[in-house]
DNA sequence: CATATTAATCGTAATATTGCAATGTTAAGA
DNA sequence: TCTTAACATTGCAATATTACGATTAATATG
């Protein structure tokens, strides 16, 4: 079906699944990265930076665009991006909710 | 295409992606979470647990295996499920990595 | 041995994702 | 206004993912 059944599972799943998923592609991966690096607005330079078409990456900043962890500002001709720290900050609080379950773990049972 | 071109990312990029992609389906943070919280051994509960089939299950288990992040051994008929704890800690430290790279950055430029 | 139980695998349908060429849009500069 | 630039959108081909029925494999149990 390639359809995830979303409907059967928590709020709090999907959550952890739908931010997961942005990362789920090394190319979402590394733009993120160099937006961090840079530090300060990335007017175009993603797509000489990481080696995909600009249709391709134009289409992976939509989806992060989508969660809502960078922002896109035009800027004339040219549009700057930047992460979106509070929402990062929002994502990163859930995902390290569901990393840390460990801790009341006493081992492996198998 | 479909086909993500990963020889152009670093290791790195591709390692945070292919855990993160694990996540990325909330079938396998659910079961995940419930051998969290069970804290023993499941079997095969995890098919009532959620609800989707046994073979949709099976698969979505065989995909953590692979990754090691859980582990089955067999118990008479029935598999014994469990988190893979070293492993796990390996991805937190790598996905904390990548979710901290925030530090350093000052706030939104846009 | 016959049968039931449990889980893996196979095959397949439905849908999603990835990537890009072609095209559209918008604003700057000549 | 015309042209160029920087992106976004559209449309499509190739591949991946999700889900499940049917089947298979392995082990208990009567």
């Amino acid at each position: 079906m390639g359809l995830a059944k979303t409907e059967i599972f928590s709020d709090e799943q999907n959550e952890i699944a739908g931010f997961a998923k942005v990362f789920g592609h090394p190319a979402r991966v590394a733009i993120l990265q160099h937006l961090f690096k840079i530090n300060t607005c990335v007017c175009g330079d993603l797509v000489n930076e990481i080696g995909l078409a600009q249709p391709t990456i134009s289409q992976h900043l939509k989806e992060l665009k989508l969660l809502g962890l960078i922002k896109g500002s035009v800027e004339g001709t040219s549009v700057c991006y930047c992460i979106n720290t509070e929402k990062w900050l929002e994502m990163k609080g859930i995902l390290n909710q569901f990393l840390n379950q460990d801790i009341a773990q006493q081992g492996d049972c198998c």
